[in-house]
DNA sequence: CTGAAAGCGCTAACAC
DNA sequence: GTGTTAGCGCTTTCAG
């Protein structure tokens, strides 16, 4: 019973040397023998492995990392206490990074300086092979030091021009979102979105000005406030509840939140969306975009392949390459019943 | 500059032995003087410690775990996709381990059995200490089997009695809700919930018997359906827009999603809330509960103090102690405006 | 109090 | 083809 308790490894203890033993080769062979490499009979390297099959063998990697110099593990350091926008982005990174063997180790700073620092140390004991950095917000931050090894922020953005930064592209987004607006043929397009000192609400406003103008339209429909709901429906009541400037025909939200907010205002006053009044969200937000009444159009930033993408540059980088720069990946409009009649 | 692209690794490749040659003492004396154990004058210690400051040392983890047999290290394989629950309880968990020095890699099998043991073979290559494990929903699975370490089910279920299985007390979370309503006076309370093979269903709907049957009232009115907002307001159509029937005068729903369809559907019928009819949600999710009119009164589970108890309960075992059963953490009543008037 | 040396599990270079 | 051996970086007896 104790005993069965203490040795309750039944195969993590197996080490090579066992296999080698048993299948009586020299433990140089039986290296060989599970690594693809070297020449070798066949009929050896099948007697190896299959001894190695039975008794449950399986190579520690952390005695071939010490050996080569690559620890086929990379850490990931976010401070999206949420996780709404970061979840999305890990997983396509993990999924993207296990298929190549790379293992990652997950650490939340919570925009905690010491905290963040504290993980790093641990990060590098660790001897991982590259570091992800994300966010919540997409505003810049201080470059992290890590002596050589690559670093690449994903939703973020580091102050060091050298750093490779992977961002949705906001402006690009927002241009998408007005121009189906405009193409259903709406001429007062309103814009109610967030904080303006997000970067990403400067991107999209610029993007909506952009395509405004270029479409021969004013775009000087322009409310900023909190990123929830409320002020969804605060603005609305600004932009419709006033004196007898025309109302705008179709609103273009930062997010779906505020999207929502406003698409619930307007049906408190009996205004018909999309047949008055055509909204499109910002997120792609699921829970909110189809819960909403009518459910929303929306802006997806395409988290999973910015993920995705991050993973690929950090595995080209920790295997020499050198990258450099901001990047952003494009958006993409999803329609549904808030700008076109199902 | 191919120099400098090369030689990227500043601290990452200083040794002990770098640290003992020019402290001037053996490698010996250098690895105690760092760990904090063993007799050493303190002059040495001083200056091995100053020296390693100074070219920036760094003690090789995977080193250090190749001889303990320990890598400092526990894997957490999840199968939520979305992360709308496993987020709170991971980053809770990670928060505890790396208090102790314990890293943590992230898994993602989304619900693939191959993809789920593809990840258990790596994790157990890395010589993880323990495993953690959550799911979407908490209903049985097939135990993982793991050679000899510790693993801890959380938000999840195995079907092995040996397992330990951490879990939201959803019965007392249900009587909670149920007691706070009646407390308040009311009596025709309906249950409007999620599917009936969930078993957070099954023990929701036992607590609300319970609370109800113990008051004297009649637990009769249950509806089940999708996990949606629009059941919500279905659910609000069958019961408010039928016969002549005494109407309910308050609501407990199975999630959030439930509650704010069925408060939106009582508004679009001019019913009053909570005056005339009072609503309980579930998961207390705050971009549900403060979002919707009235803003809900919900039952939280705690995933964060889940996530603790899980890093707890796991650095326990690895460290030897043996913990089996299912094991209920309480959740918590958070009284806002849909039950009681601001 | 400090140095020397064995060894954690594995790989790669070099013998045989 | 297969065996031997020297480390990867660190800790830990065991001598001195």
């Amino acid at each position: 019973m104790s005993q069965d308790t203490q040795d309750k490894s039944p195969n993590r203890r197996v080490t090579i040397r066992d296999v080698a033993r048993l299948a009586e080769v020299s433990i140089g062979t039986a290296s060989k023998a599970m690594n693809a490499g070297g020449r070798l009979r066949q009929e050896t390297r099948d007697k190896v492995m299959r001894v190695a099959k039975e008794i449950g063998y399986r190579p520690n990697d952390l005695a071939q990392s010490l050996h080569r110099a690559r620890s086929r593990t990379v850490g990931i350091l976010t401070n999206d206490s949420f996780g709404r926008f970061s979840f999305p982005i890990i997983r396509a990174l993990e999924e993207r990074l296990a298929d190549q063997g790379v293992a990652v180790f997950m650490c939340n700073a919570t925009d905690d300086p010491a905290r963040e620092r504290q993980h790093i140390d641990q990060l590098l004991g660790k001897r991982i092979d590259g570091l992800v950095v994300t966010a919540r917000r997409s505003d810049r931050r201080p470059a992290i030091l890590v002596g050589g090894i690559p670093v690449i922020y994903v939703f973020s953005q580091a102050d060091d021009p050298d750093a490779l930064c992977l961002l949705p592209d906001d402006e690009g987004g927002a241009v998408l979102a007005s121009e189906h607006l405009i193409g259903l043929g709406r001429t007062r397009i309103a814009h109610i979105t967030g904080p303006e000192h997000f970067e990403a609400v400067q991107l999209r406003h610029r993007g909506f000005k952009r395509a405004l103008e270029r479409a021969g339209l004013m775009p000087d429909l322009f409310l900023s406030g909190p990123w929830s709901e409320q002020w969804g429906r605060d603005a609305v009541a600004k932009l419709f509840d006033g004196a007898d400037a025309p109302r705008p025909d179709a609103l273009f939200c930062g997010n779906d939140q505020i999207a929502r907010g406003a698409a619930e205002a307007l049906r408190d006053r009996g205004i018909a969306v999309p047949k008055d009044v055509a909204i499109v969200g910002f997120d792609n937000w699921l829970v909110m975009t189809e819960a909403a009444r009518p459910p929303l159009t929306s802006i997806d930033m395409n988290l999973p392949a910015l993920g995705r993408e991050a993973g690929e540059r950090l595995l080209a980088m920790i295997s020499g390459e050198r990258e450099t720069g901001t990047r952003r990946l494009p958006a993409t409009l999803v329609v549904r019943q808030s700008t076109v009649e199902s």
